[in-house]
DNA sequence: GCATAATATGAATATGTGTTCATTTTGAGA
DNA sequence: TCTCAAAATGAACACATATTCATATTATGC
């Protein structure tokens, strides 16, 4: 999809410099106090222009939000493409994956709030972003399935979201809370633990060995019992 | 945590009825236009009550937020705990919590509306209530290490927002995307296949298949070859 | 250096809505 | 029936802010 239908495309070089300088700082505000709460006084002024400046490029603030959300959409697409295009097997496409969403949303830290806000902005866009998300999580899945990396058991839909889910909260926690100070290398580790099927032991059935029939049994006579029931 | 500081406690039963009623227009409201696009004036009007009246019972939009979404909390912990206090192993409560989970969004649809969406109403209250969450998700999980049930290896902190994120996303996808037209049984099996280490499997090494030498090697002689390099 | 389109300005306007409060209604107990 | 605290009312107010627009400035091609 183009972005142009939500601005009015700059025509010179200063323009597009504006425009960059209002997007910018519109990020910035809106990963600040979120969109309701950001007012175009707020972006303007951080952008360094007037108010009125802004309704050159576009035609409101609910489009600047759509413009962004694209924007976002694309750069994660992107990054994420880039650094597994010449990833081997899928296992190590989840892996990679992984740990370069989690550098980039360290490194992006707006994104996650643009997109999630998406929800309370217009949740047609919400739910679009994440269905077409998945579609095309899924079409990998089943393209790994058919060179039989993956258990064709599993439904692609629901490995999908499962795979989308943590990576999402992972990054929330690690890249938000934690605000990237933390071990990406042992996330990774232990997330690829959990996918490579460690994450159940059987354990040693406690039950037999605290209560169950000993494979012999002595009955030691002392002679001098007293009490028995 | 109480609930009280955020309300004006009703005194009589016509009094408690009347904030019943404004809550749970709230709840709807909010699920349907956010909590900024959502004005006192609906509620009210949805409750059936004048717009003053509200104030009898909160001191303001925010402090009715932080009411609704410490019900929210409530509910949630208080069905998973109550569905899964009888499980006998970890596997077992990772399978019933999914269910019921899902079962939960289907019947409380507006949940995840709520509770998401203080992050852009008041990051510290989102921030809380999943770092708040995640603790007891691990206290459980560093239980089931101690009985020999999970691999001691994997962090509990990744583990936890792993299966957070994944029921998360897939209540988000098939409670409110397929709005519970689905097949809860389905999920939770391919779900229970991915943590029971079934996702990856070996593929046959087609590289060798393909190109690698092939145990006895016959070279024909048909003695009329004329190109060959 | 002139003409013209593109860009920039910010005060003024229009609109929506959170909140207040003086007043009225209700209902349980005496 | 009377009393009074609790509950309910809704018009009016205060405030924030998205947007407009007449005007000014800047940059580019001729």
């Amino acid at each position: 999809m183009d972005a142009s239908p939500f601005i009015n495309k700059p025509k010179t070089k200063k323009g597009r410099e504006t425009l960059n300088r209002i997007v910018s700082a519109a990020a910035q505000v809106f990963y600040e106090k979120g969109y309701h709460s950001a007012s175009i006084n707020d972006i303007t002024r951080l952008a360094g222009v007037a108010s009125g400046t802004f309704y050159v490029y576009f035609d409101g603030k609910y489009n600047l939000y759509k413009f962004l959300l694209l924007q976002c959409s694309h750069m994660i697409r992107k990054h994420l493409y880039e650094s597994t295009k010449n990833c081997k097997s899928r296992r190590e496409i989840e892996e990679v994956g992984l740990r370069e969403w989690l550098k980039f949303v360290d490194q992006n830290k707006y994104m996650y709030h643009v997109i999630w806000e998406s929800l309370y902005i217009d949740k047609e866009l919400f739910v679009e972003y994440y269905v077409n998300f998945a579609k095309n999580y899924i079409k990998g899945l089943d393209i790994a399935k058919k060179e039989g990396e993956l258990n064709t058991e599993i439904d692609s839909e629901v490995l999908a979201f499962t795979l989308m889910g943590a990576s999402n909260f992972l990054g929330l926690n690690y890249g938000l809370f934690k605000d990237g100070r933390y071990d990406h290398e042992m996330v990774v580790e232990s997330f690829m633990k959990i996918l490579n099927g460690g994450l159940f032991r059987v354990p040693e059935e406690k039950k037999e060995k605290e209560t169950g029939e000993l494979p012999i049994r002595l009955t030691v006579e002392f002679g001098d019992d007293e009490e028995e029931d």
